[in-house]
DNA sequence: AGCACGCCGACT
DNA sequence: GTCGGCGTGCTC
């Protein structure tokens, strides 16, 4: 008998290894088993036995790693789609998913059809909500809740979920299999939900195809579900539980071009909103969309701006710190650094940040207790260091981790243009999230814009949430993006220039040559920051409709071209 | 992914 | 003469 091994590695085989007499009862599809594999020992993935083989001269399988299988047939299966479409091999896929378990043992099958549905509510009803779902199981059921990050887990389990209930982030969705009545993921948009480490998964991708081959129910909860899983519900494939996400308080537009002669950050209108919460004793939130003090520092004398050694970008200014950090590696220059064209120290700092906003409101309300908050900060180290007594809340989206912890009466957005201009497929989509998440942490939201017939903050003002995902649905369809077109994004990374833009230029060509039918290629593109962690970054995007196939044709490009040492490909499936 | 094999340039 | 650069190909 002949076992088919795959094993950890970016390679697809199957490696057909000899099973000696004395394993010929234990070595079945599902075990692990060690083998010797080139030079050394691994371990490999039995995925088939086989009589016969192609292979003149064949290894034994060494021995068993387990007591017994750890994966069966229905997990091969779904492996198999998630290699397929994630673009990683069997072997890596077996692993990622068996790496994420508590107990290796193979998945069990519920034979029925799943219920997957989504209740839409404001975030500091999802505990209720929650229940509301367990409630509705005959009593000893099963749940798993997948939550975006500690902090929203620790917030819902602290309103004590009760009955057989646990709860996780990301990597928990491959606990998921039929022992569980119900998978119930929060705020499956969020963007902590995608793995952006090879295999670069979307959690609520693996967890709808997980359901429906493991027959378990979904249930998300969520006040501004994604576009692709609004898609959905109108199809008529997820059912719509509960839809009382339109229920949050209109925004209230801030046109800045109105108070052209009004110096400051912060304009006449929120002033006014943040005067009255402070009379009536309630909290305010200001939010920023990014971190730091300032977004970035020139010298005075020759106006060069202070970069990061190691990547393409500016450092941002961290008062806490006192120093200069990147926002992409863990390079960090002193406070007292001088220019390295003039040789100077004098720097200059500019842009919003933290920092402006929090001088000109101590000037404005001397009186009110100012507290800055950023992912980072010593409140986000200490789970119990989580500010509360606070009159003004200045923060990035790292706010949202408060949710449900109380209410302020007055938010408001400083800078929304910045968020909605950002160059990406889910800009807008992100703003609208954000906006939609902070409305439901105060009685009133205001929005600063210089753009106020953006359709987004038109839809916003107005409270129009089905208008809004229309509209988005409606751009995307045209614009060819999620869910009615895929994009995939080829990147090459290395140290050298030349070499990676050559080497992304060389499959480029390939993969232009004869590219199938439905697929659009681009030419390669220095990565928005061109340069991270000394490796330069050049990414080529493919559009497609069918993204397995799509992967099988770039990975068949790849391999046709020899690629030079140190350069590193990843495939990225809807970035 | 590793790792060995192999074929050209600058050195004790 | 040879040490070592990394391009190429293989792993059952």
């Amino acid at each position: 008998m002949i076992a088919q091994l795959v094993f950890d590695l970016p390679i697809d085989g199957p490696f057909d290894y000899l099973v000696p007499e004395h394993l010929a009862g234990g070595v079945t599809v599902g075990c692990r088993v060690r083998v010797s594999f080139g030079r050394g020992t691994r371990i490999g993935f039995v995925v088939g036995l086989i009589d016969q083989s192609a292979i003149a001269r064949l290894k034994p399988v060494g021995g068993l790693a387990d007591a017994g299988p750890v994966f069966n047939e229905l997990d091969l299966e779904f492996a198999k789609g998630f290699g397929a479409y994630y673009g990683c091999s069997l072997g890596e896929a077996l692993t990622t998913v068996l790496r994420n378990k508590k107990n290796l043992e193979p998945s069990m099958r519920r034979d029925r059809k799943p219920v997957i549905s989504l209740y839409r509510c404001p975030p500091d009803e999802y505990a209720v909500q929650i229940q509301r779902i367990m409630a509705g199981y005959p009593s000893g059921a099963r749940f798993l809740v997948l939550v975006p990050d500690a902090f929203r887990g620790e917030m819902l389990s602290r309103q004590k979920l009760a009955g057989d209930v646990s709860m996780g982030a990301r990597s928990c969705v491959f606990e998921s299999d039929g022992r569980y009545d119900c998978i119930i993921m929060v705020d499956e948009e969020d963007a902590s939900y995608k793995q952006e480490q090879t295999p670069m998964y979307e959690t609520r991708q693996v967890l709808l195809a997980r359901c429906a081959l493991y027959g378990f129910d979904a249930a998300f909860v969520g006040v501004s579900p994604s576009v692709e899983l609004m898609a959905m519900v109108r199809e008529k494939k997820v059912l719509l539980g509960r839809d009382d996400g339109a229920a949050l308080a209109p925004a209230r537009l801030v046109d800045l071009a109105n108070y052209k002669f009004v110096p400051g950050l912060v304009s006449p209108p929120v002033r006014l909103g943040l005067e009255s919460a402070l009379k009536a004793g309630r909290k305010s939130i200001l939010v920023l969309n990014v971190k730091g003090s300032y977004r970035l520092t020139r010298c005075v004398d020759c106006a060069v701006v202070l970069k990061c050694a190691r990547c393409d970008s500016p450092l941002y200014f961290s008062r806490s710190r006192k120093k200069y950090i990147c926002r992409h590696c863990t390079f960090t220059s002193p406070e007292d650094t001088v220019c390295p064209a003039c040789g100077h120290q004098s720097w200059r700092s500019q842009g919003i940040g933290v920092e402006q906003v929090q001088a000109e409101l101590k000037k404005i309300f001397p009186q009110a207790r100012i507290v800055a908050f950023e992912r980072g900060h010593k409140a986000d180290a200490q789970h119990s260091g989580v500010p509360d007594d606070f009159d003004i809340l200045i923060a990035t989206r790292a706010l949202l981790r408060f949710q449900g912890r109380w209410k302020a009466q007055t938010a408001a957005f400083i800078d929304f243009d910045s968020q909605l201009n950002r160059l990406e497929a889910r800009a807008a989509f992100n703003a609208f999230s954000l906006a939609q998440h902070v409305a439901g942490m105060a009685d009133s939201v205001f929005i600063q814009t210089r753009n106020v017939s953006h359709y987004v903050l038109g839809h916003l003002s107005r409270g129009d949430i089905k208008g809004f995902y229309d509209e988005e649905l409606a751009l995307r369809r045209e614009l060819g993006f999620s869910p009615f077109k895929h994009w995939i994004r080829v990147s090459w990374r290395g140290a050298g220039e030349k070499s990676t833009h050559k080497a992304a230029s060389h499959v480029y060509n390939e993969l232009s040559k004869a590219a199938p039918e439905g697929c659009v290629v681009t030419s390669p593109l220095a990565d928005e920051v061109a340069r991270k962690r000394d490796l330069f970054r050049f990414n080529v995007m493919v559009q497609a409709d069918d993204v397995p196939a799509a992967v099988a044709f770039i990975k068949a490009g790849l391999s046709r071209v020899k690629r030079p040492g140190g350069v590193i490909v990843t495939i990225n499936v809807d970035p």
